[in-house]
Formats: C-alpha cells, structure tokens, sequence
DNA sequence: GCCGTTTTCGGCCCGACTGTTTTCAGTCG
C-alpha cells in the first residue's frame, strides 16, 4: 500500500467513526492522520527506519500500529470490524451536498437507508421528512442534492476555473459598492483543481453586490444568499460563492476565505496561544476589543509572522517556517529567462520558428528552445533525423535575422520508446543544443518497467530535461506508477532537470514532487509546451506549481542567464 | 486518538446560513 492509499482507508475509517456517533475528536485524529499522510514528501515506509510512524504529525502509538498492520498485510482488522458495524456504502452518502454525517446516520438507523439508490426511494416516498429534525424543505433538498451530486464533476481543473473566476470578476469590478474584489480559496492557492469559485468582495453595503452576484447570467441556481454570504450554481455545474465584508475588515475576511482550511486553524492555535482569537471578522483580544485588518498582511503581523505567500498555505510546515524567518524566496513569473519546450510548424505545433522566436523575444525573454517531437510520435508529425538536420540550417537561418541579443536553441523531445531506447541515436543528440525527453506511450506499463525506461532516459549522456515526467493529465489520466524517489536520486547525479509543464490539464511535475525533487538536488525546469505564442501565457500556472512546492528561482535553469544555461546544458 | 510556550490529562478553530425549531442542530467553508 502507498501513502495515498493507507490515507484513504483512514478517511473512510473517519466517515464511518463520524456516521456511527463516535467521539467527533476521535474522527478529526483519523482525518488529520490521512491528510499528514496524503501530503507527505517521500514514501511512508522510509519512517520505519528513522524514528518509526509516530514521527508523522497527528500519527500516535493506536494509528502508527495500524499503518503497520496495513504495510505489512494489506489489511486491517480494525477496519473489517468497522463495516461490519456500519454499511462501507453509507460515505456514498456524505457526498450529497447537504447531507452530513449525522443525517446519515440518522437516515440508517431509523429507515435503513444504506446507498444512495436506498436513499432517494426514502426522499421520493415521503418518509424523510417523518423524521426528528426533517421536514418537506429537507427532503427537497437532498433530492436536488442527489440531482446535482449525478451532474456534477468532481473538482474542476484550474485550467477552466481561471478564466471563468476572471470572467465573473470582470462582471462584478464595475459594480458601484465594490471598493475591492478578489479570488480567494484553492483558487488563490492555485491548486491544479478547484470545488467551486471562492470571491471576496469589499463593500460598505453589501446587497446591491450581492444582487448583481446571483443575477450574474449563466446562473441556473441561487444556493444560498445572505448579508455576507451568497453562493450559485451556474448553467455548465460550475459554482461560485462571494462573501461580501466592510473594507476595514477585508484583510481578516480574504485571509479566512483564502485557506486551507488546515493553514487557517494552524493560524487560531497559534492567536489562541497569544491569548488573540482569530475569525474572519476580526483579531478578538482578551477584553473583547477587536482588532480590525483592512490588509491581510496585518493579520499575519499581529501573530508575529511575514506574510505567507498563498500557494504556502497548505499546512505543509509554512507557518514553524514564517515563525522561524525561513520562508522561502519563491519563484516568480519575472524570474524566468526563457522557455525550454516549444513546437513549431515543424511538428505539431501552429507557428513557424521565426514567429515563435520573435513572440519570445517581445515578451522580454533572452532565450527560446525549439523542440519539436521525433518521429516514433507520428500523430504529432514527428521529425526524421534528416528532416531535424535541415531544421537545423532554419534555426541558424532565424537566428541571423534575430541579431545576438536573443538565442534560439535547437532542441528536441525525444521520444522514450516502449523498450526505454530513445528515438534517435546518440550522435544524432550530440549534435543538439538542448534534449527533451518523454514518455507519451506505454504510461500503463508496470512500475518496474517504465521506471527502468525513464531511468534509462536520464542516464543518456545528451538528455538535459524530462518532460512532463509522469505524463498525467487532469482531471481524466493519472501519471504513470513511476517510482518517483529513484528518478528524484538518479536526475540529481546525471544533472538531468525535471520539467514542470506549465498546461494546466498537465502541470507535470506537481507541487508535491517538485518540493521533494528540489530537496533531494535536482534542478527544474518550468516551460509552457507552447504551440502557439498564446500559450506562453500559461507559463503562470507553471510558475504557481513550483510556488506551491517551495521552489526558489535558483533551482529554475530556465531562470539562468544563456551563458550559464548552455554551460549547465554542455555538462 | 493526538498532543504539550497553560497541560502526560484535558483539551482539541470560528462563524454564516438553513430549516426546524421556541433556542438549536446540522452542514459547510
């Protein structure tokens, strides 16, 4: 079992904790020991030797002996005792917006509702609403719920709440109340993948804002709407909700709406111990009197902190970092020097060389790659090794146009075949400025199998980055089963820096990987896989994903001026 | 079930909205 899945199975031992009654801080122990687990830098069974599980925070002696058991046969008995006692099916049940724990439970023990086919018979025939604390809005409600749990998909990538979280603030910018409106929530964050659409709106008087939010067109449903707090649901399932706050305290306001939800109560534990309560109204002191933050900057300096940067707050370790002065310096976009993937007309991409070259150039970078595919990767009109020769004599040719000022590398990305060879021969590569491999088939092969191939990949004396090196798409493919420790170990020896490729259905590596691939010494690289000029504007999210992962700009080659660029690339 | 700048026992983050309630429970973020 991995990581994820030992996370797993406790996140459904707390469900089920939850439906059964038991004590609710009980379950939250289940819960914090998944969510340790599932954010983990590393793989689980490396605590075995140094210091034992109980080194994870929120894993004592009673879930450390568990994660043993599960390691060690798969299976656990406290587990198979539990869904004995309480139907596995009913967290079906918890996915229903509206519905909780408690309903749940109440639902089971009183009509023995089981799955969510038991559960819409029980709403449709009336019998919900015969129960303690139900009646005919509640029975409504879960019926919708049930509709809208089968319409919607799960989260949504980042690559489409973006631009519609930009679209609705575009919307609500000329509303006359609105004095500030901002993205909060994993949005902000910049999570690969979003629940819904977080807005946090400044305002002396908040109806006229919230009216003009629910009558937003393309809404199919108002959710909720209050003073603060509305939230809609619009035509395509997607949803949105805007809190609405006085000005002087929008700093506490867009710090709470901001998150994670773990980052916010690490925040109170730590204003509770300065005898300060922290909500989203306010920093409440010990005689009652609050103090207001217009700047969420202000929140963070009353608890004795820097500001952490949005993409920090994921309570993985920001806040002791903040406390101890040792945030990082992230990434940012300005940082980056050049793009080291890129296609042209040459293979699949929309541009010419010149026209990509000159884009790149105009954007203030020093340097652009050219990389086009090769030609095992036919659906994508990948290059024979004559056709990259005469590529060559196109590149010199833009070049000569472009002046000295601006150099154009001749890469590649070279195709890692399904045996682990590459696509072209060495001396072919030799004669490169820069190679990009990847794998684009056989990302099914067993772990063993397409590990060897990649490892294969790095220890090839002319290949300078992986591409996208799990080859994941979101939401709909999962990276391939690579072990991810060996290619972290081998890139940092064979100077092989990993990609994150900065398409928001890739964003290849993630944020949890590259944060461990730059502690264990291996450089990255954050390129767009433009095909088009436009789609160096992605460049962003790649920029956000390394953020996410604490990357610094140093550890970024394409940060490099040229000169130390081609040398790192000559090694 | 976990954990320690109040503590090895007794705590464990805060508030809005909704619906069913005469004062609160459940859900969500």
């Amino acid at each position: 079992m991995n990581n994820r899945e030992i996370a797993d199975t406790f996140e459904k031992i707390a469900d089920l904790l939850e439906i059964k009654g038991e004590v609710i801080y009980k379950v939250l122990a289940y819960r914090r020991a998944a969510d340790s687990l599932r954010e983990l830098v590393g793989d689980v069974t490396e605590y075995q030797e140094r210091g034992g599980f109980t080194e994870i925070p929120g894993v004592g002696k009673a879930i450390a002996e568990k994660i043993e058991e599960l390691l060690s046969t798969g299976k656990l008995g406290f587990y198979e005792k539990l869904i004995r006692e309480v139907p596995e099916t009913l967290t079906d049940l918890l996915q229903v917006p509206d519905l909780g724990p408690k309903k749940v439970g109440l639902f089971w023990r009183e009509l023995g509702v089981v799955n969510l086919k038991d559960l819409e018979e029980a709403a449709k025939s009336g019998k919900l609403r015969t129960l303690a604390g139900m009646g005919e809005k509640s029975e409504a409600k879960i019926l919708a719920g049930l509709e809208s749990l089968a319409r919607r998909t799960e989260r949504i990538p980042l690559a489409l709440a973006w631009p519609a979280a930009q679209e609705i603030l575009a919307k609500l910018k000329p509303v006359p109340a609105v004095k500030i409106i901002e993205v909060g929530g994993s949005l902000r964050r910049m999570r690969a993948t979003i629940g819904d659409i977080d807005l946090l709106a400044a305002a002396e008087d908040s109806k006229e804002v919230m009216r003009a939010f629910v009558e937003l067109p393309d809404v199919s449903r108002v959710l909720s709407r209050g003073e603060t707090k509305s939230s809609v649901e619009f035509k395509d399932g997607l949803r949105a909700q805007l809190w609405v706050y006085p000005p002087q305290r929008f700093g506490t306001a867009l710090q709470y709406a901001t998150g994670s939800k773990e980052h916010n109560v690490r925040l109170r534990e730590l204003a509770q111990k300065q005898g300060l309560s922290l909500s989203d109204q306010a920093i409440v002191k010990p005689d009652g009197s609050e103090i207001l933050c217009a700047e969420e900057r202000e929140v963070y300096e009353i608890l004795g902190l820097p500001w952490i940067p949005p993409e920090l707050r994921e309570d993985r370790g920001e806040v002791q970092a903040a406390r101890k002065g040792n945030l990082p310096e992230l990434l940012i976009l300005d940082d980056i020097k050049g793009d080291l993937q890129t296609h042209s007309t040459w293979s699949d991409g929309k541009k010419s060389i010149l026209e990509m070259a000159e884009a790149a150039r105009d954007r203030g970078w020093e340097y652009l790659a050219v990389t086009d595919h090769s030609h095992s990767l036919g659906v994508a009109g990948g290059l024979s090794e004559e056709e990259l020769r005469s590529q060559h004599e196109e590149i010199k040719a833009v070049q000569e146009k472009l002046g000295r000022s601006f150099r154009v590398l001749h890469g590649v990305e070279v195709e890692i075949r399904a045996d682990g060879s590459l696509d072209y021969d060495d001396e072919v590569l030799a004669e490169m400025d820069l190679v990009v491999a990847s794998l684009h088939s056989g990302l099914r092969q067993p772990r063993q199998r397409v590990t060897e191939r990649m490892l294969n990949a790095i220890r090839n004396p002319h290949v300078d980055i992986i591409a996208h090196p799990t080859g994941r798409l979101i939401p709909d493919r999962e990276g391939a089963d690579l072990d991810m420790e060996a290619i972290f170990k081998a890139a940092a020896e064979h100077g092989v820096a990993l990609e994150i490729n900065a398409d928001p259905y890739r964003l290849d590596l993630d944020d949890v990987h590259a944060r461990r691939a730059v502690e264990l010494g291996v450089m990255l690289a954050v390129n767009s896989d433009a095909h088009s000029p436009e789609w160096f504007d992605l460049l962003h999210f790649g920029v956000a994903t390394a953020r996410r992962g604490w990357v610094e700009p140093q550890k970024v080659i394409n940060t490099w001026t040229v000169d130390r660029l081609l040398d790192f690339l000559k090694k």
